[in-house]
DNA sequence: TCAGTATATGAATATATGCTCATATATGTT
DNA sequence: AACATATATGAGCATATATTCATATACTGA
């Protein structure tokens, strides 16, 4: 007589909700380059518009979304707005993901 | 005399393409669910269905998605299809984020 | 206060995505 | 072969997403 009495636990709603906008995040080609270059590098708008060959409005665009997930942060320096990472452990995971991307 | 003479080494194609489409499959919560229950153990199409209430339909599709990517196989069992996890590497990186997002 | 520079935002558009329905395919059984 | 069961697939639809354009806002310095 052999059964199966483990009940599967399902992922509760908010744990599902962090996880998917984590990853949803992640999985842009524009807010991954940006969140690499974030990663070199503390950068303005325009500096990461230039670098990535980007629209300066594609950009700022972006930065609203990564910043509304607490991705990324920013200081003024007078009309200048500085860019940078504020989520270590979703850099982690970014590059995690690089990471065996090149070496699989 | 400073400068940042630092050139910033952009993400290749390729890498940037695989990165992405990774985290869009982790970036759906049908997939997420399929994806834990078959973290727990092999299930069918039929068993998934029930267990996570969903269209045998929307299950078969995304299945497919996730075949695709590599990140499910299955095994033949007459009618019955059991599918199981192909790619540990991605489910470590969904297990630490399920992780993060209930402890912090 | 006016001009100049940096960034943000709203609307419009094109494309992608996920679900459902209906139906097709595949395998097993009689 | 005929039928039943399990799964896959295509079309249609509704919604989400990313980009661009035009314009607004914010700060600085003359």
């Amino acid at each position: 007589m052999k059964e199966d009495n483990e009940k599967y636990e399902q992922l509760d709603e908010e744990t599902l909700f962090i996880v998917s906008q984590t990853f949803k995040a992640l999985s842009d080609p524009t807010r991954i380059r940006i969140l690499h270059l974030l990663g070199e590098k503390e950068c303005n708008v325009s500096e990461i518009a230039d670098e990535l060959s980007l629209m300066q409005s594609t950009v700022s665009h972006q930065l609203r979304f990564l910043k509304n997930l607490r991705l990324v942060k920013f200081r003024r320096a007078g009309t200048t707005l500085y860019y940078s990472i504020d989520d270590e452990h979703v850099m982690t995971l970014l590059n995690q993901s690089i990471h065996h991307a090149r070496h699989d």
